[in-house]
DNA sequence: AAGATTTGACCAGC
DNA sequence: GCTGGTCAAATCTT
C-alpha cells in the first residue's frame, strides 16, 4: 500500500495540527472542574470555558475524521464516487472473495481498528428481558455474529448504520455473559462520527419518565452544551473513587440505554470498562458525536447497579483513571448520579482498563470451558 | 424495493 | 493452527 502521492504529507500535517488541537481542548476541558465538583456552582465564566472547549473539541474531532477520511480516498486510489468499499475493491481487483482489500471506506485496515477507543459497558437485566438485547437509542446493523470459544452465548457484532454513507467507524459487540444470562458485555469501537440522532432509547419508560423529571440528556436532541453529570443524573449517586473529575467523562450520555422489549424492564448498567481510551466524540454533546461509553437508567425491579469507567485517552496524570460510578434505587427513584457525590449504593465490580476478559473475570468467572465455538 | 439480518467463509493476529 | 473479526450472498422483514 502506497501513500497516496501528492496530499499525503499536508493531510499527514493537518491531522497532526487537528490532533494537537483536540488535546489542548481536552487538555482545557480537565482544566475546567465539572458543574458537580464539590457541589458548588460553577462560575458562569467557567461554564462558558467548558462549553467553549467542549465545542472546540467536537470540532477537531470532526475535522479529524474529515481529513482521516480525505487522506483515505486520496491515498487508497479507492476515491469512487461511492462509499462502497466493495465497489472499489471489486472494481480494482480480480473479483470476488480472493480479492477482498481489508480496508473499509475509511481506509482503515481492519485489523488496525484495535487503535481505536474501545470501552466496555455490562449491563443488567431484569430476568424477563432475557429475550432482549441491549439498546442504546443509536442505529446499528448487525453484521455478524460468532460463537466464541470458551462462552456460552454467541457474540453479536454491529457496526453504524451509516457507516457506508457516512464513513461512521462505531461498532459495537454485544455478547451475553454465561456466568449471569442477564448481563451483556457490550464492547464499543471507534466513535460514531456519523450524524444520526439518537433515539430515545426504546421502551424504555422508565428511563424516559426520568428525563421528564429533569432533562434531556440525549446528545441529539439537547442543546450543544448540556451537563449530562448534573443533568441526566439528577438524583443518582456516583463515585469517582477519589479520581478527578474526567473530561472525558463528562459529557457521556449515560442514559440511552434500554432494551426494546416487553418489561423493558430493568436492565442494569453493570460496568463499564475502557481499554485506554474513551471515545473522543462521547464526550461532545452534538448529534455527531455520542457515542457513549457510560451508561445510566432506571431500574425496574434491581436493587442496584454500578457503572465502573476506566480508561481515558491517555492525558498525563490520568491515565490510570477510573470513575466508579455507583448507585442504589430506592423504590422508585432510580437515579444515577455522576461523580462527585458520595455513594449510598455500591457494586463490588472493579473496574479495569483492560479487555474483556478481565471484565469476565470480575464476575467470577474465567473463560469456561464450554466448547461450542469456530466456524461453521 | 430497500434495508436489515443470518450465516458460512475468508482473513489476520497471536 | 486456532480464534476472533469481518465480509458478503442469501434470506427475511418492512
Amino acid at each position: 500500500m502506497q501513500e497516496g502521492g501528492g496530499g499525503g504529507d499536508g493531510m499527514h500535517q493537518l491531522l497532526s495540527i487537528l490532533a494537537d488541537g483536540e488535546e489542548q481542548a481536552r487538555r482545557l476541558l480537565g482544566e475546567v472542574p465539572a458543574a458537580a465538583d464539590d457541589q458548588l456552582p460553577l462560575p458562569a465564566n467557567k461554564e462558558c470555558c467548558r462549553a467553549v472547549a467542549q465545542q472546540l473539541r467536537c470540532t477537531f474531532l470532526k475535522a479529524i475524521a474529515a481529513a482521516k477520511a480525505i487522506e483515505a480516498a486520496a491515498g487508497g486510489g479507492g476515491a469512487s464516487g461511492t462509499d462502497s468499499p466493495r465497489s472499489a475493491e471489486e472494481s480494482s481487483g480480480a473479483g470476488g472473495v480472493a480479492t477482498r482489500v481489508a480496508q473499509d471506506s475509511q481506509g482503515i485496515p481492519k485489523r488496525s481498528r484495535k487503535g481505536l477507543p474501545r470501552w466496555t459497558e455490562k449491563f443488567r437485566i431484569a430476568e424477563a428481558s432475557f429475550e432482549c438485547t441491549p439498546d442504546d437509542g443509536l442505529s446499528w446493523r448487525k453484521y455478524g455474529q460468532k460463537d466464541i470459544l470458551g462462552a456460552r452465548f454467541p457474540r453479536g457484532y454491529y457496526r453504524c448504520t451509516y457507516r457506508n454513507t457516512q464513513g461512521c467507524q462505531a461498532t459495537k459487540q454485544v455478547q451475553r455473559s454465561d456466568a449471569d444470562q442477564a448481563v451483556f458485555d457490550l464492547t464499543y469501537q471507534g466513535e460514531h462520527t456519523c450524524h444520526q440522532k439518537q433515539r430515545p432509547a426504546a421502551d424504555a419508560p422508565a428511563v424516559a419518565a426520568a428525563r421528564d423529571g429533569g432533562h434531556h440528556p440525549l446528545a441529539a436532541t439537547a442543546p450543544i452544551m448540556q451537563e449530562p453529570d448534573v443533568q441526566l443524573l439528577a438524583g443518582l449517586r456516583v463515585e469517582t473513587g477519589g479520581l478527578p473529575p474526567s473530561s472525558s467523562f463528562h459529557g457521556h450520555d449515560v442514559s440511552g440505554f434500554s432494551f426494546p422489549c416487553a418489561s423493558s424492564a430493568g436492565f442494569l448498567p453493570v460496568e463499564l470498562g475502557g481499554q485506554g481510551q474513551l471515545p473522543a466524540g462521547g464526550s461532545c454533546f452534538s448529534p455527531a458525536s455520542f457515542a457513549s461509553p457510560a451508561v445510566a437508567t432506571t431500574l425496574a425491579g434491581s436493587d442496584y447497579f454500578a457503572v465502573t469507567l476506566a480508561g481515558t485517552r491517555g492525558a498525563p496524570g490520568t491515565s490510570e483513571l477510573g470513575e466508579v460510578v455507583s448507585a442504589a434505587t430506592s423504590s422508585s427513584a432510580a437515579a444515577l448520579a455522576v461523580s462527585d457525590y458520595p455513594v449510598y449504593g455500591y457494586h463490588p465490580y472493579q473496574l479495569h482498563q483492560d479487555d474483556d476478559d478481565d471484565l469476565d473475570t470480575l464476575f467470577g468467572h474465567p473463560s469456561s470451558s464450554h466448547g461450542q465455538h469456530g466456524d461453521a
